[in-house]
DNA sequence: TAGCATAATGCAAACGTTTACATAAACCAT
DNA sequence: ATGGTTTATGTAAACGTTTGCATTATGCTA
């Protein structure tokens, strides 16, 4: 007796072999009716399989399925940024989607840094998940080499920076850059100023690319919009820094207009700090518009990211890449991107 | 010839096999090397498979891995809402930490419901996660049954619902509410009003208790404290709520005590949509501050938690519940809390 | 030289699933 | 009755890993 070594699993959960016997049947049949097979079963035969996985409590070890299947049914989410609360408010938008959807979420935070970015897509590669969603995603070696790899690629907010052959999800940045233009231009503010971070990715340069264009289509003798702002992580301190650069310069804009949420709030304390009423004084106006802002930031306009619409735009895009039997249709079908509403909420 | 039905695997990536073959070794010796097992190996048969693994780009696939040790190297942070931004940023240390542990965080958000906490705790279990973070967490039958099953959990903010058979993480609620009632005595306040959620959770009530406590501690005749608010998962609307019965009193206070940063948010919009500034008019004070007030909410004074040591205080807790050989120690054990030092940040 | 400890590596089983294939039973048409 | 088809279920292999045990090669002692 007492064969059992028993060397790794402490408590011994239910698992196939436990619930057919206990029914009476086949590991296989046991499967098949756990999964719904495609394969007819005697109805009582199924009535005994459910009654003994409800007495076993019996759930389907992730591992042993993975391991056959070859992947998983959990989504990894990369966000760059969970202190960014609109990045938050996009991932648990995502979580909600996901887990009606069946699937599980694994969310990361890449810090925005192109080396823990791969180092998590090694590990999802590893974990074999089912797909990834880049929220707000840096170049890197891993990302380039994961257009081979086969799992699908979903990019939020800032579109694949290497080249897009995966879809986008977002809004139309340049389109909501025209619309602050013309808001500008509707309350014939003369001078205006721009604070930015990198302006090496998709939403921020189709945001100010879209915004200078609009003002100078209007054909208005505005004076030259002034930009500040500086590449780097930290896009409260940069708004900071950028909106100290602003009011040393020797006229006040009438308007500053902040690529982002995090900007704007950064660029806000400075303003602030230095005895200004926002938005009395000068009007600021950002990108995101994250779910805070209409509780603690009325001094703030926006252009606002429907975050809560994201997560059922990304699974139907993903979904409609999962389908897609082969992974050439994949490759070959121009990425189907998925285009969300936004709207400039005027708030102050 | 042709005999690769090669069903589920789509692209082949390396596996212990491969490399074996590639090094003219066995999989026994890449699985020692890549693991650094205990046991010696001739110094040129290690740099053989350490050339081989670079070659192949090899990683252990975690899905072989799991179904073997009958644990992962996923650590499951189960939230109750990602939307607050004190959560976000105490997963966003959390995910830190871990990941410099070796660990992968799989985060979830619970919004506060039981049924949904089951169904993730179900999830993590078949996940076979190595242990369970669970930042705020309800009563649910599940966490209950958790106790046998044998995988540790980790209570952070809010304590073990249930029985405290588990550690917490966290402030110390009552010496902050405490400090929070010294600072209004310091103040002359004599009219105080109180701003909750609900009161059946340890965090609040313990904030609670030790305020009034105190307050009657002090022997000082103050109005007696008037407490406003109900329970319900939005700490937002709640404040602004309870702000609105504040400010229908007749007599209005010196300061509204908040007893999280949300409900903060939500009085402040209902008080200065009202007219109110703040906190000149009146003073607000919460309890969470997140990584946000500095920047844009100046006008409260909070007891912060600091979030950014909440990941390395997790780590140290649960590196030594995962330590302990036999789980029975585990459990047997008195649950070693960590509190981590709060501040009174005083604004405004 | 034999005998034996030690060092390095290989063999094979096990973890829990899914699924192609085999089998057995039942039915039906001749 | 016979052969063929359908229906329900069982058998066994495979996924990739870790690890107890067996095996071989090496060095040392007597």
């Amino acid at each position: 007796m007492n064969k059992t070594p028993r060397s790794p699993g402490h408590h011994s959960h239910a698992t196939l072999a436990s619930v057919a016997k206990r029914a009476g049947v086949s590991i296989a049949t046991v499967s098949r009716v756990v999964n719904g097979a495609p394969v007819k079963i005697a109805a009582t035969t199924v009535l005994a399989v459910r009654k003994a996985v409800a007495d076993l409590d019996y759930r389907p070890q992730s591992a042993g399925r993975a391991l056959r299947k070859g992947t998983t049914q959990i989504i990894a989410v990369l966000a760059a940024n969970l202190g960014n609360p609109t990045m938050a408010a996009i991932a648990s938008s995502i979580e909600h989607a996901l887990r009606g959807n069946g699937y599980v979420m694994l969310l990361c935070d890449t810090h925005e840094q192109a080396d823990i970015q791969d180092e998590y897509l090694r590990e999802m590669e590893a974990l074999r998940v089912r797909a990834v969603i880049m929220v707000v995603a840096v170049p890197s070696p891993k990302l380039d080499e994961f257009r081979q790899a086969g799992i699908p690629l979903v990019f939020v907010n800032r579109r694949d920076p290497v080249r897009s052959s995966f879809p986008y999800v977002g809004i139309d940045n340049a389109a909501a850059g025209r619309d602050v233009a013309d808001y500008c231009l509707s309350q014939g503010w003369q001078d205006i100023a721009v604070i930015h971070a990198s302006l090496v990715y998709s939403a921020g340069r189709e945001r100010l690319q879209g915004f200078l264009d609009r003002l100078q289509q209007s054909g208005k003798g505005l004076h030259p919009v002034r930009q500040f702002g500086s590449s780097g992580l930290d896009h409260l301190r940069i708004g900071e820094q950028a909106m100290q650069q602003v009011l040393a310069q020797p006229v006040r804009p009438d308007v500053v207009v902040c690529l982002s949420d995090l900007l704007a709030y950064g660029a806000y304390k400075q303003a602030s700090g230095t005895g200004l009423a926002i938005p009395h004084d000068m009007t600021l106006i950002s990108f995101d518009d994250g779910p805070l802002n209409q509780w603690i930031a009325q001094w703030l306009s926006a252009v606002r990211i429907p975050y809560e619409l994201i997560g059922d735009a990304v699974i139907s895009v993903l979904t409609s890449m999962l389908d897609s039997p082969n992974e050439a249709s994949l490759r070959l079908k121009e990425p189907v991107d998925k285009i969300i509403p936004h709207q400039l909420i005027i708030r102050g």
